[in-house]
DNA sequence: CGGTAGATTGAGAGTCCTCAAGCTCTGTGG
DNA sequence: CCACAGAGCTTGAGGACTCTCAATCTACCG
């Protein structure tokens, strides 16, 4: 029996439930106890709750591990843009040590439980374990990339190609840490949180999930998505999946 | 004088000519000479000439010395997407080492200068010094915010919106690095680079451009760029340039 | 003096947006 | 047990922003 703290993390690393996945490179004992003296505590919030309030300095990174969350910028007038999903083992926070000011929120989608940084023990990271510091660029540059897929979709698709590219890229992230089951995945999407990764108005992201119901390509139904005809969505999306390495995992 | 090897780069990064506005970090003199040693060779490349091929693994990486370049992802059949600009200082590869496939390219947009490091040796670096380590990942973390910030362009700001926003960033980015002269910058971007960077087509991008050129926010003349109504600008595209802090140049 | 790249403009079509209304499901309270 | 409110999903209709097609114009070059 793995002891459970009361947000649902494992109490120490060494039993971290993500790394029973092979998603996710094996990290030696030392380095384990090394992350989890580093880790200050653990925590849930609420789905809807912010993780990182869009223009406030955040004191703390975090290691998503349970549950969605995304990353978002907003403008002025409150029109909103999801830059990308998190799902658990993402990494937190980090632009948040470098970039200057140019903020983003970042709201839990589902209820979750996250392991707790303090963000200025970074540099000791780096300089402690440099092995630590390269994976944490590892895991900024693999976020980058999630960021320039979605720019291609929302730059370049048409509305049925970026719904065909979304269903399929998130459930391909999903069932790679283990949360397929029976040829599906808990959805807990809404209809608002598509239409803002997608830059489409919520009546038109309706009518093309719709669509490409109609067409056989997938179901939603009961909070769980199907894909029915992976190969057609792919084909829709001009997008295939790569056979990934191994992620770091903090 | 500073010498000068033939791709117009100084010989020494002791005498790195980037090093003498106040956008980056200083660097102790050893360090400058460890990036020297890192250093694989300079190389200069035409406007037009790809310095990282889309589907191809790179075995480089590079940092911009001198000129405009730009990152980009394109469908199969030809629709193409610039997911960021870069410019002197900014540093080329660092997803490639990372992320599992997902390519884009880099293609030269003007004649650049380039510094030219291996790319297996980027995690020695990492364990030389774990320093330069970090300000990779401040690299890499300020990459993704531009890539946010073109998200949140394509994804939900009008065609005139995300056209002011263009101006303004490329200048203030041009100007940072003290590419600003009597007030203006060169700009060698065409209305295609344009289009393809903000997800519109060459002929709306066109036709707005010359809105606002009619309504005084700004002259594009002999391939340069002046901001005639610079808070218009902002104004238009609720985007306010915050002071940056130095960045690392590696 | 053609030839090419880039900029410009007009016209018509189409995707996508906004407005509006109705529907389903769930939880709450009388 | 049922009315009611709220969140989310669905659909229709009209309008607007943006796209494609096409043609013209300028600048530059061999």
């Amino acid at each position: 029996m793995i002891p459970i703290d009361d947000s649902g993390c494992p109490t120490s690393c060494t039993r971290c439930g993500l790394r029973e996945t092979d998603a996710f490179l094996p990290f030696e004992h030392d380095r384990l106890l090394y992350i989890q003296a580093f880790r200050e505590t653990t925590m849930r919030l609420a789905a809807g709750r912010q993780i990182i309030a869009e223009h406030k300095a955040s004191t703390r990174l975090f290691t998503l591990y349970r549950g969605w969350a995304f990353r978002y910028k907003t403008l002025s007038d409150g029109r909103r843009q999801i830059l990308n999903f998190l799902v658990q083992g993402d990494f937190i926070g980090l632009q948040e040590e470098f970039a200057d000011g140019a903020t983003h929120g970042v709201e839990a989608l589902t209820d979750v439980s996250l392991c707790v940084f303090p963000r200025d023990g970074l540099w000791e990271m780096y300089r402690d374990d440099p092995r630590l510091g390269y994976d944490l660029t590892w895991l900024a540059a693999r976020e980058e990339s999630l960021v320039d897929e979605n720019l291609l979709s929302v730059g370049r698709r048409t509305a049925i190609e970026r719904v065909a590219m979304l269903l399929v890229h998130l459930y391909r992230r999903a069932e790679r840490v283990g949360l397929a089951h029976d040829g599906s995945i808990a959805f807990p999407f809404n209809q608002q949180h598509i239409a803002d990764a997608l830059g489409l108005s919520l009546v038109h992201t309706n009518k093309t999930l719709r669509r490409l119901g109609r067409m056989g390509l997938h179901i939603i139904e009961d909070g769980r998505l199907y894909l029915q005809d992976p190969r057609g969505l792919e084909g829709i999306a001009d997008y295939y999946e790569r056979p990934r390495r191994q992620t770091p995992l903090i």
